[in-house]
DNA sequence: CTCGGGATGCGT
DNA sequence: CGCATCCCGAGG
């Protein structure tokens, strides 16, 4: 499977998202090689996005997502789940997806039904914040991948985000049975 | 320093 | 609906 290049990342962000549907994201650890194949993503679209952290401004903890795309963006929620997202556009337009839901491919066990979940079961926690998507351990990959449709709904979680909570920028792949609930 | 809350998930 | 469990970010 090919590894995404840069410049997939450095894309409007509503593309990238929907693009990373069927994609497979890669994570080597102790010489352990996972596999899952995105399912659900959402997007968030910058600090004018009230549903996005960047909102909020720069701060220690965001400061990646206003970095270079094609770079991880993991943060803890609820003192228990990790979450994570793909840095996207340019440096300082703090734009990112967020990972929802994967389909197991290889080495994954546990439940990948939600972003909490898929952390945990691909082993991913705050060492992989920052962590560049080109490298050989961490990535998404292309692969050979069927058509779907793609169903747009409102995203999970943020109703406090005003006008854009009722925004549909989840998207997910039709009829998969990996989808999160809720 | 304290303190409130969160892009979740699970059990009741 | 309540709770687990902890870091962040704002305010004193």
């Amino acid at each position: 499977m090919k590894k995404l290049p840069r410049r997939f990342y450095d894309r409007d962000t509503l593309t990238v998202a929907q693009e990373l549907l069927g994609k497979y994201l890669i994570h080597k650890q102790a010489g352990i090689q996972r596999i899952g194949k995105i399912v659900e993503v959402e997007a968030y679209l910058g600090p004018h996005d009230l549903a996005a952290h960047s909102a909020k401004g720069l701060t220690p903890r965001t400061q990646v997502m206003f970095g270079p795309p094609g770079h991880a963006y993991v943060y803890l929620i609820y003192g228990i789940y990790y979450c994570m997202n793909v840095v996207t556009e340019k440096a300082g337009r703090a734009s990112a997806v967020l990972i929802r839901a994967l389909e197991p491919i290889k080495n994954l066990e546990a439940r990948t039904q939600g972003p909490g979940l898929l952390c945990k079961a691909m082993g991913i926690d705050k060492k992989q914040q920052g962590h560049d998507l080109l490298s050989s351990d961490f990535y998404v990959a292309a692969g050979e991948e069927a058509p779907f449709q793609i169903i747009k709904r409102p995203r999970i979680g943020v109703p406090y985000a005003k006008q854009w909570a009722k925004r549909k920028l989840r998207f997910y792949i039709k009829d998969n049975p990996f989808i999160s609930k809720r």
